[in-house]
DNA sequence: CAGATTGATGCTTTCAAGGCATCAGTATAG
DNA sequence: CTATACTGATGCCTTGAAAGCATCAATCTG
């Protein structure tokens, strides 16, 4: 049984006429004839009672018409659909994101230009860090994400440079018995300092302590938190000074305050980071929004 | 588009694996190639992967694998359904009847017959009178109908016999003085009588009044019904007598006995009629049941 | 009764599916 | 590190089935 065998079964029901059905199909008439003797034999049932002049539908055709009907309606549907997951219009989008750098910019703002390009893509956001997002990228668990990058890519991944964050000094507010003014590395030697753990960001941890002791600060660090938002807590809990992420100016915690640090010129490389073989549409679209940003 | 190419799609979908699935599908291997390549061209996009070594389903693919499954899987039910629905294993089978036929013998039973040889028919039963059964028969409003035939059948018409029932004497039970015995027709002149229309069993009518005539009674007809129902509703009044169905013994109405009339031989042959060309085939399974019998 | 219209059938053509041989690329075993 | 095996793709040829043409048989219509 083939398509072609359906569809000129639908033909020939709808019409109740081999030939008006023949002209629809832009075939010969002889030849819709013999496709729905084949189908008959196939299925073993007549589909159709000859009549003196011209046939009709049998009790059986009639049940099988409103099937296969349906089974065309479906087939369509399935094409169609296949074709607008090709083009990424529908589907899922599994997204990676630094929290701070989602608060505020072009990261948020592709999340809405993203949704209004492809409302019908479901877009999971994952907000986690960079060697997390990294990682699932790689096994295939998200289909890309917005990272701080420090360290070479490994193979097999792409990136897009999205432009470039800061760092701020935080501190303590009872600490900060100054209005907002900026601070300078070497007024800080001495103060008790909350980095977070080495291996979470090696690179960007050594980073910062050759920029500080560039600027002749050996930063005493007194704990370590997990990430970002651990070390604000530690902080806001008073128990020293931190560096960390410009981008938390957009929600600042309670109890601690940021001053710019005049002499550390440390920019965190914001970057769109997906597998070469971009293998779900949707993404290529992701890629649009930030190209045309 | 042709089955074909699903068939072949699902079978590499399914072994990610081309050289596999042609071995399932009982082709070479360039077939499936081909057909795979024909299929992605008509559809637009790419359902597969191509992988330095081998192939792999890409999200296009994935969706319409869920769904072409599930198309396949409907194909087959249809064809399965048509092909029961050919074998009258379910439908729908619509049978008249004389009530009081069924009230008793081969209409009841062989409604149980059937019911149990094809239990997945919906069987719709429709009570009424034999020129209404032959008039919705002949309109295709009914697919057969148990019925007292006397009329010769119209054209396209089938009949089998199924046996005769007799008729009795109807009487409202206070001029029922003696017990039940036969009565003889011309004990009966000068009583009331009533008989139901002429125009809707012209034959039957006829016959009842010329053996009434041959055995000397001609009946005083005080009032008609427009059926037996309401025939024996006038009886159960007490406004006379009537010669009825002798199956209306199984449900006697109040007010009412019944008697047998010695002279009065008048056979009602029971029928199932049904369109010639049977055109449900649940009906021939209601035929074997009535053969089988 | 002539002509039109129905679907079926015999014969021929044609086009596409299938098979074979082979290629290019990569993984694996020795 | 090479030989081999295995992947899917491609070129070429064969063949089978679908389509077309002509026609038939039956029936309806004017």
């Amino acid at each position: 049984m083939e398509l072609r065998h359906l569809r000129y079964f639908l033909a020939v029901a709808s019409h109740q006429n081999v030939r008006a059905a023949s002209e629809e199909l832009h075939v010969s008439q002889p030849a819709v004839s013999r496709q729905i003797q084949d189908l008959e034999d196939e299925l073993g049932i007549q589909l159709f009672e000859r009549l003196p002049r011209g046939i009709r539908l049998s009790r059986a055709g009639e049940a099988f018409r409103e099937d296969i009907s349906r089974v065309m309606a479906a087939l369509g549907v399935a094409c169609e659909r296949a074709q607008r997951v090709s083009r990424g219009e529908i589907g899922e989008l599994r997204i990676g994101y630094v929290e701070v750098a989602g608060w505020e910019g072009i990261v948020p703002d592709t999340f809405h230009a993203f949704r209004e390009s492809a409302p019908e893509v479901r877009l999971e956001l994952t907000p986690t860090g960079t060697p997390d997002q990294l990682a699932m990228i790689r096994a295939g668990m998200l289909d890309g994400g917005f990272i701080y990058q420090f360290d070479p890519l490994p193979p097999n991944l792409a990136a897009l440079h999205l432009g470039e964050h800061g760092v701020l000094l935080a501190m303590p507010s009872r600490w900060a018995q100054r209005p907002d003014r900026p601070v300078k590395l070497n007024d800080l030697t001495g103060e008790r300092f909350i980095f977070f753990h080495r291996n979470a960001y090696p690179a960007y941890y050594d980073l910062l302590l050759t920029a500080c002791a560039l600027s002749g600060l050996v930063p005493h660090i007194v704990q370590e938190g997990q990430n970002e938002a651990a070390v604000l807590s530690l902080v806001s809990a008073g128990i020293g000074l931190a560096i960390v992420n410009d981008r938390n100016r957009y929600r600042p915690p309670a109890q601690v305050e940021f001053r710019e640090i005049e002499d550390l010129n440390i920019r965190l490389p914001l970057r769109f980071v997906y597998r070469h073989e971009r293998t779900n549409p949707a993404l290529q679209n992701m890629l649009a929004c930030l190209e045309n940003r």
